[in-house]
DNA sequence: CATTGATCGATTTTT
DNA sequence: TCGATCAATG
């Protein structure tokens, strides 16, 4: 297809087939713009065909449009639609947050204290950096889990709370002081090892461009227009980049649907998109109401569902497509009989020769067990969602790490990842003794590593030291010398490790020793493909500069080995590959969470009780309740054609067998809509009299739930007698008591009128009723 | 230093 | 129930 002929045919199409809505969000000149598109609304449809708009109608150069989303998927899908329209982007900004911003930092990250071989550390890195960090400190044996710092550094990161500030918040606090000053040296092991966590990548773009107006003023000249999609689902780092970057064109258009906003728990900040209007008073407010995904049934039932909650956007969505199948709900005796009627369903509609699609979705992944084994014993094909990634394989970052190491000798989190994978008989004795001497000498492991004969503590270790050495030494020197192609240093780099011959040996054993071997071969094959991609401009051209044609662009390319691989190293570590997918299985399973953006003609969605879905853990914090309540939303509406619904009168989870009632959200969904089979999805009286729900759903615990339930829906807006408004605190928020000093909440369970909070001090924990207790803030 | 049994503990996930 | 992570043994 040549390009003016995909011009021709986007201009045409652009506006062909939009309903009113659609049209006004592509075609509004500039300024804010709200689009807040609903479920199944063409959201992506109306963000392609505005970008094509700018480029084809307006004569905006595609090199001046940012576009930013938050998976590398939709990131591909985005430009893919909007190439179709327009023909060549290759020079837009089209990626993830992290992508965009690690663009910005490379070219500047000098500025903020960084050397341009910086590494990037992922999860795996983090935990293994934080452990250093304890190590160092003398704190190895804390009782505080390591997951508990990873969450509490990465969310004060994503609020932007600096470690000074942490400190100073949190100093009569000696559990969160702890977790403070880990923080701070996390921050500067980082920063001694040049390295940058996901988090970092977005917050020291932004204290780049806000210290050196330099730089600021160069992107937001440049960015013309800026569209983020998604936007509910911004932090805070990520609203400030946004506002900073779009402040001297205000051309930003932001879509999303503060309905569908399900991660809160990763920083997500709802009320930047409750609150886009007063942040830009200005602004256009587009309403993509009209959907053309489901049934008018199962609209209405997702309508019926989501609108019980207070925090949102009043919007209804409506369809002009055909009533529909009823909703199915099925109350199970246990789970393997919830399991065989989903999986017999399945069976049926297949055997009738349709062509739909199907999908499974469930709150937790721990549900997914019976109904995998459901369907093997049907024999139907099926594929789990967002399991392990292919560069998150054990075996492809052990290769990951050698090349990092390679690269950058300084890399100690590379190093202590591999200098032992394969068995090389380094322990923790010699890796202990190793870290010491480095950190005496002020000097890279690995550069430790290499003087082992000269420091006496290490003599004893020096024949394997020098062994492991020799080894990166030699890639080393393959890295520089550039006569070697991409694919043949990823072969040299898996043979000289010695991570293939281990694994070769372990083959006779081990059933998966083959699979992992087949993963590093195919990295060697994927290493063809990226060189190749590389040198033709395909992964670096775009970071050309403004205005540069492309062709110039692809001459500037930096075609060393060592480029490649850094380049390669920057993908994998931001890149989760999901287009693996092999081919399209018979039905899909996967979390709600990873099905937003999704769609299918069935959707069953499973245990749909109390203490699954809402999540237990939903009640402790204030409208946790409502965030469930979305997350259901969105299951819903996945389903085009039909939604069915499934609970268990009894379950087997966790080792425990559990009693639990039909989900409360279920209650909300109007009757004659469903279709009920095996019992009611509402809790009636025959229910609790039943044997089944036993202890675990007695008198006391139905009253507690309703009220709770009423406290957490309606709950009483207006402070207490100390003056504290309940709904104002959050967990993790610092609370003072007259009598036991600076304390932490840890839980908030609403109570009608107030709260019961979970407080966390130096002496222990302890229960307060949020309006009456001696506290204060 | 490597292997093995005990213990803990358990949402949701992308980059 | 199952898996990962951690202290005691060969």
């Amino acid at each position: 297809m040549s390009f003016e002929h995909n011009y021709e045919a986007g201009r045409e199409s652009l506006l062909t087939g939009l309903n009113p809505e659609q049209k006004k969000a592509v075609l509004t000149e500039g300024g804010p713009i709200l689009i807040l598109a609903g479920a199944g609304s063409g959201k992506t449809r109306v963000i392609t065909h505005r970008i094509a708009h700018l480029i084809l109608d307006r004569n905006v150069p595609s090199w001046r449009i940012l576009a930013i989303t938050f998976t590398n998927k939709a990131a591909n899908e985005m430009r893919e639609r909007a190439e179709a329209l327009v023909g060549e982007v290759g020079s837009m900004w089209i990626g993830t947050f992290h992508t965009m911003m690690l663009r910005i930092l490379r070219r500047d990250c000098e500025r903020v204290g960084f050397r341009p071989d910086f590494s990037i550390i992922d999860t795996d890195d983090q935990r293994r950096a934080i452990k250093e960090v304890l190590v160092g400190m003398g704190l190895e044996n804390t009782t505080i889990p390591l997951k508990e710092f990873v969450s509490k550094i990465s969310s004060a990161k994503n609020e932007m709370i600096s470690p000074d500030k942490f400190k100073a918040e949190v100093k009569h606090n000696p559990y969160l002081s702890t977790i403070a000053s880990v923080y701070a040296e996390y921050v500067k092991y980082c920063r001694r090892h040049n390295g940058f966590d996901f988090d970092d990548i977005l917050l020291y773009t932004l204290q780049l461009l806000q210290e050196n107006e330099d730089i600021r003023e160069r992107y937001q000249e440049r960015f013309l227009h800026i569209l983020v999609d998604e936007y509910q689902d911004t932090n805070k780092v990520q609203y400030e980049l946004v506002k900073l970057l779009s402040a001297k064109h205000r051309n930003l258009t932001v879509v999303g649907d503060d309905d569908q906003s399900i991660y809160r728990f990763r920083g997500a900040d709802i009320t930047n998109i409750l609150d886009f209007e007063d942040d830009y008073p200005d602004a256009t407010v587009i309403r993509l109401e009209q959907n053309y995904r489901s049934t008018k049934t199962i609209l209405n039932a997702a309508n019926a569902v989501i609108a019980e909650n207070e925090a949102r956007k009043k919007k209804r969505l409506w369809t002009d497509g055909e009533e529909g199948a009823p909703i199915t709900f099925y109350l199970a005796e246990d789970h393997s009989h919830e399991a065989r009627f989903v999986v017999r369903d399945i069976r049926n509609k297949l055997h009738s020769g349709s062509k739909a699609d199907f999908a499974v979705l469930y709150r937790a992944s721990a549900l997914t067990r019976n109904i995998e084994s459901s369907l093997r014993e049907y024999g139907i094909s099926y594929q789990i969602f967002g399991g392990l990634r292919f560069y998150d394989r054990k075996e492809i970052k052990d290769v990951t790490a050698y090349m990092r190491l390679a690269l950058n000798q300084a890399d100690d989190l590379a190093l202590i990842r591999i200098i032992n994978t394969p068995k090389r008989g380094i322990g923790d004795q010699t890796l202990e003794a190793l870290r010491d001497a480095a950190a005496a000498q002020g000097i890279s492991m690995l550069a430790a590593a290499r003087q082992a004969h000269e420091i006496e503590s290490l003599q004893r270790y020096a024949a394997k030291l020098m062994y492991f050495v020799g080894i990166i030494d030699k890639m080393t020197a393959t890295l520089m010398s550039s006569d070697t192609s991409f694919a043949a240093f990823i072969e040299e780099v898996i043979r000289d490790s010695g991570l293939a011959a281990e694994l070769e040996k372990q083959i006779q054993t081990d059933l998966s020793a083959r699979t992992r071997l087949e993963n590093m071969q195919e990295m060697a094959s994927d290493a063809l493909e990226f060189e190749k991609k590389y040198l033709a401009g395909e992964i670096v051209a775009a970071w050309a500069d403004e205005g540069m044609d492309p062709e110039t662009a692809a001459n500037e390319i930096d075609d060393s080995l060592e480029a490649i691989v850094r380049a390669y190293l920057e993908q994998s570590a931001l890149y989760s590959d999901q287009d693996r997918q092999s081919q399209k299985p018979d039905v899909n399973l996967m979390t709600i969470h990873s099905a937003k953006g999704l769609e299918f003609d069935h959707v069953y969605l499973i245990g749909a009780e109390e203490r699954i879905f809402p999540s237990p853990f939903a009640e402790e914090e204030a409208f946790g309740i409502e965030e469930e309540r979305r997350l259901c939303y969105v299951a819903m509406t996945r389903a085009k054609k039909q939604l069915t619904i499934t609970a268990a009168r009894s379950r087997l989870l966790y080792g425990r067998t559990q009693y639990n009632p039909p989900s409360r959200f279920l209650a909300t969904i109007p009757d004659d809509l469903v279709n009920e089979i095996g019992g009611k999805k509402e809790v009636t009286p025959a229910m609790r009299a039943e044997r089944s729900f036993g202890v675990m759903f007695d008198t006391m615990e139905k009253l507690e739930s309703i009220r709770r339930k009423k406290a957490a829906e309606k709950p009483v807006r207006k402070p207490g007698d100390n003056g504290i408004l309940w709904t104002a605190l959050s967990v993790g928020q610092a609370i003072q008591h007259t009598r036991f000093g600076q304390g932490e909440i840890l839980a908030i369970t609403p109570t009608g009128d107030s709260a019961i909070l979970r407080v966390r001090f130096a002496s222990g924990e302890k229960r307060f009723v949020s309006d009456s207790a001696d506290l204060s803030l």
